[in-house]
DNA sequence: AACTATTTATAAGA
DNA sequence: TTCTTATAAATAGTT
């Protein structure tokens, strides 16, 4: 659109590359206020001259379009992992996650004795039959892990006892050995002293 | 630029707003890179359509341009505090409460019995110890629930023997009064029977 | 900045 | 949606 064919690269005449610069850019301004009104969109646009200098528009507030940009790439990457392909659940998943957090809180709570008043007579005993089952569940593993303990214990025990009959006549062989020395030491020197009465 | 002259406000046939959004869309997109190009700028540009579909072009990394946008219209204090408080903050909330529900769900698991294998000799004391309390905390509740039950019926009970005695003479009185009735019509009918014998 | 020849975008129709 | 085409709009080069 003018009188030139134009060629899709840097414009290298720096007075040309602004001119050019400040008329496509008030265009691109304007298409994209168009689009908003015409077809009911919504627009974030950011420019920046090549010497720094901002110009903007946005249909509205360009924080919340950045925002919902945001959600909607994120939510995007999440997918895979949610299994979810709309744009912008997250704060949908956040809320469902946010709902079942709190009834498994409630629950919880219940199991902890708290607000246990706010229950039905039929929940007081569906909730009593399985206390009493995991505690029963508990208590046999405790016992189990204790045996198992003892059992340990008991193992070890007879090993040391096994070693200690090993060195034992070796400990008492050792020791009269010492005996039988410091003995006869003393010997001599009741001899030794004898001889001086 | 059309058969038509353009009247700039929304587009009220569906279609045609949707047709006018797909073709002026890509004709901004285009003119955003051509400036990008032809003027050494920097562009971002971020579409949702009216149903909430994202599009976008950015001549180098969105979230850099962004950035560079927050730190010239605001001061870098301010940058900091709105640029990572929304989305990204929200998916952390987002994680912590997902990590505080799946150390919930365990929890639970335990307390009914599942996994209950995982858990060290003082860990299971300690869930032993909790469902004991609770247990004994729900059936006195269940105990003072029925007895709060059985002392309501005995008050009903009560109430009713006691209306049983106010009434009980009156029906004993009438009804020995439609007895007396019918029962001097009887004689009376005997004594008309014995005129005829 | 204004003008204008020309290209480009696009509205309407198929 | 895509293509075609008449026409409006944008803009390159000029003044």
């Amino acid at each position: 659109m003018g009188r030139g064919r134009v060629v899709l690269e840097r414009i290298e005449n720096k007075i040309n590359r602004q001119v050019t610069f400040s008329k496509r850019r008030s265009g691109l301004l304007k298409k994209a206020f168009e689009l908003c009104v015409l077809c009911d969109a919504e627009v974030a646009l950011i420019i920046f001259s090549s010497r720094g200098k901002l110009f903007q528009y946005s249909s509205t507030d360009i924080n919340k379009i950045i925002e919902r940009y945001r959600q909607c790439r994120y939510s995007k990457l999440q997918a895979e992992n949610l299994g979810h392909n709309d744009s912008q659940n997250l704060y949908q998943e956040y809320l469902k996650l946010k709902a079942r957090y709190e009834s498994l809180d409630r629950k919880q709570r219940h199991i902890y004795g708290e607000d246990l008043e706010e229950l039905t007579m039929k929940e007081l005993e569906s909730l009593e039959e399985q206390l009493d089952i995991t505690l029963t569940q508990a208590r046999q593993l405790q016992i189990k892990k204790l045996s198992a303990r003892a059992e340990e214990l008991r193992e070890k025990v007879h090993n040391l006892e096994e070693l200690n009959k090993t060195l034992e006549p070796k400990v008492i062989d050792e020791f009269s050995n010492i005996l039988a020395d410091k003995t006869s030491h003393i010997q001599l020197e009741a001899i030794e002293a004898n001889h001086f009465e």
